[in-house]
DNA sequence: GTACATGCAAACGTTTTGCAGCGAA
DNA sequence: TTCGCTGCAAAACGTTTGCATGTAC
């Protein structure tokens, strides 16, 4: 999915296409990576596109994640990652495709049946550079 | 641990005994599940109690983790549990015994290499109720 | 023309910082 | 008496809400 193949989505939910939306799409698929609302905002109102991330998130079309301390970090879906790890040295995030991290899930099932996916909270640790 | 014994670490450690700090670590081993600091404050000042939040924890008596969203939580040491689940509909905190997540991390080590512990940011996900 | 999105401003909840004064040692 | 702790006030931070204006459809 680009940013204009997320355009027509939103033409085709009856969403309205603005600068402000098209902006927000293009810096969501350039980054690649998960970022904050001010580094996708880059100048236009925060207020606005924080309501934006939301409607976006409504359509299927970004996902909002936490990332250890710090503000909460959205990413475009569609690149087909769905679920991360953060280090808390420094900061790298590591994406995973999907069923990657099916034996931690399988793991924690066991361990107390709680089912857990990585894509909201992401696993937090030290990363094998920083360990 | 109790509140008493966390009183003496805190002169053994040269740090002052004040009114504040004695009902904070009462509250604190009282209620025996993580708090958030207003809870633990009830009424102390909040800008004290977190100061003091602060300095109980570099004194190793308090812990402080983060459960989904909302306010951070502390926790006193010392009850043996160090990891959490907890769950992100009804806000349950499940506690883990030292090791109880071993195999959790061994899985996230496996498919990652990163090394993760579920002290500071616990598992969260759906508990076997809300699931 | 109408509904929806925008920008600005102001409020929010959590946490941090500055400061004058109190109190434990 | 001294230095650390206290309470209050104010600010910082990320986020949300209200409202009047603007604009896509």
């Amino acid at each position: 999915m680009s940013a204009t193949a997320a355009i027509n989505t939103l033409r085709a939910r009856g969403m309205r296409v603005s600068a402000a939306r098209r902006r927000l799409l293009e810096a969501l698929y350039a980054t690649g990576r998960p970022a904050t609302a001010a580094e996708l905002a880059d100048g236009l109102d925060l207020a606005s596109t924080y309501r934006n991330l939301d409607a976006l998130q409504a359509a299927g079309l970004v996902r909002h994640l936490h990332a250890g301390h710090g503000p909460g970090l959205f990413a475009a879906t569609g690149a087909g990652e769905r679920e991360y790890a953060v280090c808390e040295d420094c900061g790298t995030t590591r994406a995973f495709a999907p069923g990657e991290l099916d034996d931690v899930r399988a793991a924690v099932a066991e361990a107390c049946g709680f089912s857990v996916g990585f894509d909201h909270f992401p696993l937090v640790g030290r990363c094998p550079r920083c360990d």
